[in-house]
DNA sequence: CTCGCACGTTGACTTGGATCAAAGGGGCAC
DNA sequence: GTGCCCCTTTGATCCAAGTCAACGTGCGAG
């Protein structure tokens, strides 16, 4: 019950980020912490910026200070060899942390791009650290989704180094289903923010193989695809997909 | 207590680890600590374990309770899909990290094994969170150890997703190279630890290639190989191996 | 030391996905 | 509203790596 709301009047002068008011925290850092504790978090989370659809958080190269929470909206990660190919090495929605790889070199080790208008919360890392010297739960919780991102690229690994074409973009559907349903939306129904390109890049194939496994999914019953627009019909058969090896 | 070196092989009771005393300072845990810090981190870091050749120090499933610092001997990480299929995620050398998987959930999500005849130490991790609460600059390496963690995963997922048999190779030769030469040894001429299976499963190729990759560089004067013998006779030719794009 | 078997090499053939090409269609800027 | 360009789909062909097979070979268990 907060009673803050109370203390602070109509006054909307300045946009201050508020974990304590987010919706957010199931998904997001506070995750767990007291209702003193948030407001400590408050403190430190500096501000909320928008992105525009298109446009760079940051780049790779660019010094690191922060990392963001994102707010609202839809984001890629990716890095660049030298001539040109590129591999996309995340997609991060709602309450998700980007950024976390620039601690290890103080440098930001990939590019994140919005993929439709967005908002973040960017938090001084130094204070983040401070913070979680005090709040042993955040401290945890912390360290849990820095590991949780090393077993999520682990099980990307395990999809670019032995799955088929259709079995990656299976498990690509199967996985965006779980985190859309974790944040109330349908875990049937939902937009594509990212092209055939991009989807191509994080599952390591090309735009066309991605194209032609969409299209046998849909003349097989086990999604309906109209453009970005996808409604996935038979679930169990996705899945089903994925834990038969190719030959029967 | 130091002065361990004439180990009685019958008695493999367990040692007692110190981080002062270990000359890994600057590869390890320890990187950066004061004198009087690594002494705290000594009371910390629970015990040495050996673990012999083919053994498992983790399974997947397991709870999760300590990290491990690799003090000497050579391990694979990897994940089993239920067809059986495996994925290489890691090899680790002197100095390096084993669990930091096993955070997220609080259970392991790979295996661990060696591949030769090793030791680790054992940091319980509630430890090793509590004295990173106090000090600052154990907490701030931690935090990058993992996140380089994270920008090592991005790599391979880039070398998976984009590049072909003879680049993966090539990544894979200079990336041993370059961590060996960290270690004092020879940035030319090492042993591999691991089979041609393993290599494979690591890069996303089958066996088969991965020798015949071997066999073409050294008809080409890059490499001298004999088994697990590996000699790098042209490490310019081999660094543009890869920033070639396949067609010239 | 030596014997057996796991590991490694090489060849012949197959194949899944890449490449090249061409033709819609839909969303967004104006 | 409308026009253009990017995105997507689909077809035809090619090729890198996988698969299947057979034969060496060297290491470590005994």
């Amino acid at each position: 019950m907060p009673n803050r709301k109370a203390a602070t009047p109509i006054t909307l002068a300045v946009v201050k980020t508020a974990c304590s008011n987010c919706n957010l925290h199931e998904l997001c850092l506070p995750l767990g912490l007291s209702h003193a504790e948030i407001e400590k978090l408050d403190e430190v989370v500096s501000a909320r910026h928008r992105i525009k659809r298109g446009e760079h958080l940051y780049r790779a190269g660019e010094t690191f200070n922060s990392i963001y929470a994102v707010r609202s909206g839809f984001f890629k990660t990716d890095v660049l060899l030298e001539d040109g190919r590129e591999q996309v090495t995340g997609f991060q929605m709602t309450g998700e942390l980007l950024g976390l790889d620039g601690i290890s070199t103080e440098a930001h080790s990939c590019n994140a791009v919005a993929l439709e208008d967005s908002e973040v919360c960017a938090i001084p890392f130094s204070h983040l650290e401070g913070l979680s010297r005090e709040i042993q739960t955040l401290q945890h919780h912390f360290h849990k989704v820095m590991s949780r991102e090393i077993v999520r690229d682990h099980g990307v690994m395990m999809l670019l180094g032995t799955m088929r074409a259709e079995e990656r973009l299976a498990a690509f559907l199967l996985n965006l289903s779980q985190r859309f349903t974790a944040r109330g939306y349908s875990p049937a129904e939902f937009y594509l923010r990212m092209t055939r390109e991009e989807i191509g890049s994080y599952l390591g194939l090309k735009l066309e193989t991605v194209s032609r496994a969409f299209s046998r999914f849909q003349e097989e019953g086990l999604i309906a695809v109209q453009q970005k627009h996808v409604r996935i019909l038979d679930i169990v058969k996705l899945k089903q997909l994925m834990s038969h090896h190719h030959r029967e």
